[in-house]
DNA sequence: CTGAAAGCGCTTACAG
DNA sequence: CTGAAAGCGCTTACAG
């Protein structure tokens, strides 16, 4: 495609040999104050810039940094996404994205394609339905390679490679603590993410944190359905049966219907009902009433994990790996005021 | 990092020559039934496959479509990225995205990267500095080089390339249409985005309508700053001043903080105020109330825009640039229900 | 039908 | 200080 000046060319204007003209841009001490100055401005002169896939080939490296993410129908993705890439690109790394949109077999067929020699490393989030048929063998087949691989996110699967992620069981621990710490005993919980191991996990905390103090677990407040409708009935039955006083929504999709269910019973948020949820940090203010949420650092975590992974290209470290837990945060909005 | 069987490698097994793999490998019709079967056999059993690097080097393509988006807060983009995601892979293109966090600078970073041979295309969809500034000339260079651009989204821009977008005057001109064949006629705009070229077209859109029929537009109701508490407020005093009837907002976050001031006020929707918008498709239906908006197909636009990028590098056209302009379609939901 | 050779655009020991 | 040569892993005219 492109017709940019190659070393060939600048070494025949400038009637050196093609090595010269190669060290002399890359900075070898061998040559030439002199020559150097030539070399370079010549260079400049032409744009010249070297070709990288050549540069690839001669060093076996790709200087690509493959990403897969399972969804992006909320921005969670994105925003971890948005921190990989300042990470990589302060690296030199260019990113090559893909989207398993949470099918096993697409994860595979990406899998493939990256193996055939595109990416340096790997940064994945699995796929829901790989979670849920604990299907991991053509992750595996990445280290055989020597291709390192960083889970982010989604890391509470039965699979030894580095992590990167936050503690889900504890946040959501944590914000029932303080629905608790507020006098509230009547909290459910509901999500809409059951098929994934960190939605376990934050129902884990959950329970954990209902049988703490002074009240027990009670099943009838957990709310899991994949199927918004089934979701929405069950919030509707759940705020018709007991008096609810609060509620802990584990997506996007369960947070804002949460609200909506309520707020159609004719329900006052916080005064009667109170909610911590996820949503997208930069929207949860705009909503009515605003929704506090976790803050889960979506930034720090593709940071992070691009962090690891260019510690892992750059030396192929002994088998030990690293899982790194982030902090959450809960940020107080409308929802939890009073 | 790959330690995978080269064609070498699977030739010297075989005893035969690398250009003979090759081509059985190729489908050369050169080759005999026989030798094509064996090697095949041994490269199979191997998982042989090509290294990419080599392949591109010898073919002087890259088999990389780069993707410039401007941000990631919402998921107007992610989607597009989904639907060029779609189409690449289909055509076994790579994609290889970049974030210019609207931001000029960082744009003419990613495209000098972008140049050094990277991608044989590029899709995006310019910063916002970039449409302030009136500063192409980064993006023209490729041209130079041969290397196609097609320009999605935001296509409001006197720049003479290849685009993909949908009519952003008549959608809102549209919108406004529908709610004043309702009845209503005090209809306010409200907006976040002013410095986008795209929002002007919406406006434009908006003064068009507005002027039509029985109505005359009122610069009053024009509420656009990229400050949402100044939004907020002038949202409060329009609200305060004049019995408005419906709004139109430009973007998610004007949307989210109209329906949240309206209903402040103790306002109804739809009852009082009807609302058309912009917001994540996904999650519309689940605000409360929900809220009627703009269907923009972000996976159509993602999709043609990459079928004609594609193109363009099969076959580098005479320069007759294509602009391709998708309907949208308003969605309606709770905020214009009656 | 098979293979030797050239070449894609680079880098880097090695020789001079 | 400079350059010739080999080589990264492929493909493809060309010769036999």
């Amino acid at each position: 495609m492109r017709s940019k000046i190659t070393l060939k060319e600048l070494a025949k204007l400038l009637n050196v040999s093609v090595s010269t003209v190669s060290k002399s841009l890359n900075g070898s001490p061998e040559i030439s104050k002199n020559t150097v100055k030539r070399v370079k401005e010549l260079a400049e002169l032409h744009n010249y810039s070297p070709n990288l896939t050549a540069v690839n080939l001669k060093r076996k490296s790709t200087g690509n940094i493959a990403v897969i993410v399972p969804n992006i129908s909320n921005t969670f993705f994105a925003k971890v996404l948005g921190g990989i890439e300042n990470e990589a690109r302060k690296n030199g790394y260019q990113l090559i994205t893909y989207i398993s949109n949470e099918s096993l077999t697409v994860e595979k067929q990406i899998m493939d394609l990256i193996s055939n020699g595109l990416a340096d490393g790997v940064l994945m989030s699995v796929s829901a339905e790989t979670q849920t048929t604990k299907n991991y063998d053509h992750i595996y087949r990445f280290t055989e390679y020597e291709i390192p691989v960083v889970l982010f996110d989604r890391i509470n699967v039965d699979v030894k490679l580095d992590k990167v992620g936050v503690d889900d069981m504890q946040s959501i621990y944590n914000a029932v603590r303080y629905l608790k710490s507020k006098g509230l005993n009547r909290i459910g919980l509901v999500c809409s993410i059951g098929d994934l191991g960190l939605a376990q996990a934050r129902i884990d905390g959950y329970k954990a944190a209902m049988n703490d103090q002074n009240t027990t677990f009670q099943k009838e407040f957990l709310i899991v359905s994949n199927d918004p409708e089934v979701l929405r009935k069950q919030l509707g039955l759940v705020l018709d049966t007991y008096e609810m006083e609060a509620f802990v929504s584990l997506d996007y999709l369960s947070t804002l219907l949460t609200s909506r269910v309520v707020q159609e019973k004719k329900l006052n948020i916080p005064e009667d009902i109170k909610i911590i949820g996820y949503v997208n940090e930069d929207f949860a203010p705009f909503l009515w009433p605003s929704i506090s949420y976790i803050d889960q650092h979506p930034l720090s975590i593709g940071e992070s994990a691009t962090q690891l992974l260019i510690e892992r290209i750059k030396k192929m470290q002994p088998k030990e790996f690293d899982t790194q837990i982030l902090n959450t945060k809960i940020v107080h909005l409308d929802s939890t005021l009073i």
